[in-house]
DNA sequence: GATTATGATTTGTGATCACACTTGCTTTGA
DNA sequence: TCAAAGCAAGTGTGATCACAAATCATAATC
């Protein structure tokens, strides 16, 4: 499989040496702001300079502006016409707009995981269970950091079952979209005394494990509604409350 | 509603004046190398260089390798490991994924547009059937990148009506992803004396004027699965000889 | 004669510079 | 006192250069 030009007995040394990988300097940049992005390290509206991250990132400014660009095409960061770019804003219709779409292309990514999806993978997935209620059990901190990065691993672990090299770039797209907004509702949800969302993935991994693919779509919407309602009767709250 | 800047009584002259835009010179390359992609121009497994296109389209490196770069991120090219670029082979699995993907997010997008598509729209979807008919009425030549721009503009003057700033770029990215198989199909469907595509696009049009938005996606289904049920065809039995 | 080594050419990546546009502040003039 | 002009700092865009890695053709070696 490996390329010939490894030489003739250099299959055992090759065995034993892990590939070395060569990352560019834009693909870290590009995964950092991923990361941020999703993790609602930024606010939305913020504006965003290229010169400021590649300071911050300790970096010149050419792997940040083809980053930056490559988040605007995937609707993570927004062009003004002035030029300028920055996280996009949370408006009512932007947030009924990104939980349909979640619903529709996740829920889908589900149903097609919950066929394919055996006990090895299972397992898997209720390990991350087991993380979260460890995390909670010490709950001294509130980490929503790691709450933001368990909640993240547990879905995607189930979407790379589904199979399809094409649903889920488009479900990291909406993660990316919707990231920022969301970190407004953990913080909010995490102050109110929320209800478990363990509770919640429980039923999707229940619904998985039976191969119930309907009930694993039901149940995935559920999870993934909650943060938007909540946001969507606070933004509204707010907005009649500016009205008077 | 205009920057105030333009002055006092300047407005009667900015109401003659129409906006200049600055589309930069990055636009236009990333422009130009989708509606290749789109259409077709470039074949499955090509590899493209940055030098190579610079000079095409007579600019240099910069903008085409952050154009390259978004449409990366796109899944429209692919960036091997070699760090080359070159469109994505097409395989079976990929027709197959692509094909899910767009009859679920393209039927989401038309149930919408169903709804909401009054008299006004279904004319305009109206005037590019007759523009279609009008063409293949004339059919000494063949002339398939018309016969391609028409059918896009079809498709996407219903789902800019879906009213989902989210949906159109996810499907946009799906063309973009499809455009190279496709072509290959249309192709095909032109030397073989093809069932005439506009029949399918009628069926749409007649579901989409009664606000049926099932039939509307079944339709639509049906419009989009031909080519790529034709092409899965082909490379099975290509496959088949290949075999022997 | 097949494989490996060597050198030239090509290619992607990152840094830096020049330029144009934006923005915010100061100054000017009525 | 206030609006318009002018100025300065900041910012995005595109061109160019330096460098490293890849590729390919040729030569050397067993």
């Amino acid at each position: 499989m490996q390329k010939a030009a490894v030489g003739k007995n250099n299959e055992a040394i090759a065995a034993q040496l892990a590939p070395v990988g060569r990352e560019t300097v834009q693909d870290r940049v590009y995964s950092e702001l991923r990361r941020a992005l999703i993790g609602g390290l930024f606010e939305p509206s913020q504006v965003l300079t290229i010169r400021g991250l590649a300071d911050a990132l300790v970096t010149s400014t050419m792997p940040v502006r083809e980053a930056l660009g490559r988040l605007i095409t995937e609707k993570a960061l927004e062009a003004l016409p002035n030029r300028s770019v920055r996280v996009p804003p949370i408006t009512l219709e932007r947030l009924d707009d990104l939980l349909r779409a979640r619903v529709l292309i996740e829920g889908e990514a589900i149903a097609l995981a919950a066929a394919r999806m055996g006990p090895r993978q299972i397992a898997g997935i209720e390990t991350i269970l087991a993380e979260w209620d460890e995390m909670r059990a010490l709950k001294h901190k509130k980490d929503v950091d790691r709450e933001v990065t368990l909640n993240q691993s547990f879905h995607f672990e189930i979407y790379r079952s589904c199979g399809s090299a094409v649903l889920i770039p488009m479900i990291e797209s909406l993660w990316l979209q919707s990231g920022p907004c969301i970190r407004v509702a953990i913080y909010a949800f995490s102050e109110a005394g929320e209800v478990d969302t363990a509770q919640y993935h429980r039923r999707i991994v229940e619904a998985l494990a039976t191969q119930d693919a309907h009930a694993a779509r039901e149940a995935l919407a559920a999870d993934i509604s909650r943060p938007f309602t909540f946001l969507r009767n606070k933004l509204q709250s707010a907005a009649a409350k500016d009205q008077t």
